[in-house]
DNA sequence: TTGTACGCGTTATCAT
DNA sequence: ATGATAACGCGTACAA
């Protein structure tokens, strides 16, 4: 018997009356009396009595935990994301648990083992950049846990992902310009390989588009997302005199197959 | 019942055993027979069974779980360091549980009931820029819940501390210098009403005294920890030759009446 | 060697 | 209006 904490059974016993009775009573059930109420409510304070979330937890195999699983806890990127689930867990209840990948393949199928072991209610979180091999999520998926994924993703027809809709942030940014009064308007690419970089400049070009102005290949820097190399980009850019910018908007995305 | 997870009773039941005869074949009990043992451990390993830890965690009345508050989740000091507690807790089968306060003293105290709440098992925390009164700690000494505090700290007699040892710190590094071969060794301070900033100069002249290098006004410059007064701090000094540098040691602080 | 029974803290169902 | 009991999943002292 733990003296550590108060459990109904302590409220119970002080009271002479059983674990039931304090049980509704705590829970402002109807068929309890007012003044055994009010006792038991009075007591439970003075003793400063917490339900046990464990005790709940078991009975009703939900434990109002978020799992969470990033590559890197450090990088503001993440930490900042790390943040904003926070904030909108606890407003909702839950609490969240943090593990980290680091980038590693091996630790990230450790932390999801790790996280479904815990029963978490649901996982969110961003491939390592190690893997290739999806096939560790068929556990998650089997145990109906609730998943997401964000910034870096997979399986999305079968999976929630959350990233960064750069083809309409190029867009919408690129209308923004136009509509702010600007008609010279750049843009700085990343490598040309990469998806972000195509995605963002089909935007461009689509905003463009619409704003009926004309695609001009001078006005389309390329940099490999360095400072050094963006800030040689900036400066071509600015001797021809307009200086761009460039924006990212957020998207949800919801599995096609639900 | 849950058929989202496999308990003893499942494997018991598949096997025609008893709940017991699972749980101790499992734990490679010797009074268990060979063939059982190796029946049991191949099914639940076929059927992924993990046990539960809100059961253990009842029984045991211990969550392997470390609460952790600090005061914003985004700043690099803060991220990093709960990186560190992720990877130790980690290796040693904890998980952590992470709440923010946002500098805010009643955020703070609701933290650290929730965190209570939840018998985590032991709390890290980093008291909130507002936070002025001490007496919500009351709660968790009672509770006899293992409480740190790190940089920020309060009541160090009574609870354990990890605090920058800016004092020793700052005798190191100068006499590291000395070591190394320079004899005029300045000194860039903080605004000079900080705690911080008066410990560090102590740690200077004392590490040139033990040096026996006379102290030098001119060499001990001042900013206000902003970038530009640093530079112009910097500069000042490096008129006069020598650049400065300042390190900082970490030291553990353990309470003094335990 | 294996099974039974109890307890951890809670809620819900069924009696009283 | 209140109490006894089962159930959640597990470990363990005790019985067989």
């Amino acid at each position: 018997m733990s003296k550590r904490h108060v459990s109904l059974k302590t409220i119970a016993q002080a009271l002479n009356v059983s674990m039931s009775t304090v049980s509704r009573a705590l829970r402002n059930h109807p068929d309890i009396g007012p003044e055994v109420t009010r006792k038991v409510q009075e007591l439970a304070r003075e003793l400063q009595y917490t339900p046990n979330p464990l005790a709940i937890g078991l009975l009703k195999d939900k434990t109002n935990t978020i799992g969470v699983i990033v590559p890197d806890l450090v990088t503001y990127f993440f930490s900042s994301i790390i943040s904003g689930i926070e904030s909108m867990a606890n407003e909702h209840g839950y609490h969240i648990v943090i593990r980290c990948s680091y980038e590693s393949y091996d630790k990230e199928k450790e932390c999801l083992q790790d996280l479904l072991r815990l029963r978490v209610d649901g996982i969110i979180m961003c491939l390592a950049q190690e893997t290739q091999d999806y096939t560790h999520f068929d556990t998650v998926l089997e145990s109906e846990t609730p998943l997401v994924f964000f910034d870096r993703v997979c399986r999305s027809n079968e999976v929630a992902t959350v990233v960064v809709d750069n083809q309409e942030a190029a867009r919408r940014i690129t209308r923004h310009f136009f509509e702010s009064g600007y008609r010279r308007i750049a843009h700085i690419a990343g490598p040309a390989q990469l998806n972000i970089t195509r995605e963002r400049i089909e935007g461009y070009k689509q905003g463009l588009a619409e704003c009926n102005l004309p695609f001009d290949a001078n006005l389309l820097a390329y940099c490999d997302l360095s400072i050094a190399s963006a800030t040689a980009a900036t400066q071509q850019l600015l001797a021809l005199a307009t200086p761009p910018m460039l924006f990212s908007g957020l998207m949800i995305r919801r599995p096609s197959r639900p």
